[in-house]
DNA sequence: TTAACAGTTGAACAAATGTTCAAATGATAA
DNA sequence: TTATCATTTGAACATTTGTTCAACTGTTAA
């Protein structure tokens, strides 16, 4: 299995398995969706949008509401808001002045409490 | 609701549904356990890391051979695993100079597997 | 011992990111 | 109209982050 190494120069090292390798990247999932996920998580990975999402996993809460909520201003929240809207994760409705923000997709409450599961479990991880 | 709205004045404007903002403080997840949750899916957040997952989801694989997968320098992968090991999301076994690194955790197969569901069923979301 | 090689590490750099500030919308009420 | 207020937006700034490069471990084999 060493003879086909060469196929794969872009390692700056020699491949050593090369049968692993191919085995991977023939199951593992296609380039764009892995991307997809990466941005989504990405989204998640912040401590001020995670707070945010939290909130309105509880419930339906307006700019001022979350802005009070995590002390913060509004303007810093509406930026998050952005975007927590363009990701798809918020949806938005107006009442008048007020814009009041909620959860666009169960996945989202479905991901954060597989995830809190994980993170509460885990105490004395390798 | 209105005459508590001093009790809220981190907010630079005033709150405006005060009974709301108590009860999503209330029902919430618990502060650290959420910081916890962001830091979780900050690391799932780069695209490298991700895919390096996806690929640890088909097979344990060395350095060497992760790096050739994906067409990136060890340093780089190395460099990656040190955040993904210090996570909590994956382990490793050595042999010889060779050290393998597979998935540490049930719960990371699961959110990439919700997160997938999300990013191709969402194919028309708003 | 020496050479070869898988892997790790630290410094440096460029790119991405979150918050602040000030200004601008957009809607309500006087 | 004007004033007020919730929200949005853009520019600026500091901070964080990922990759590269070079040097360094640590293991195997000659």
């Amino acid at each position: 299995m060493n003879d086909r190494n060469e196929r794969l120069e872009f390692c700056e090292t020699s491949v050593i398995h090369y049968d692993i390798v191919e085995n991977v990247r023939e199951k593992m999932p296609p380039e764009d969706p892995v991307y997809d996920v990466a941005d989504l998580f990405k989204v998640f990975g912040d401590s001020t949008r995670a707070r945010m999402i939290c909130a309105l996993t509880v419930s339906e809460m307006c700019v001022c509401d979350i802005a009070a909520l995590l002390g913060m201003t509004s303007s810093a929240i509406s930026h998050q808001l952005r975007i927590l809207k363009q990701a798809g994760i918020v949806r938005s409705r107006r009442v008048g002045k007020i814009v009041y923000y909620s959860l666009a997709d169960e996945h989202i409450r479905q991901l954060f409490t597989v995830a809190f599961e994980h993170v509460t479990e885990e105490k004395g991880g390798q």
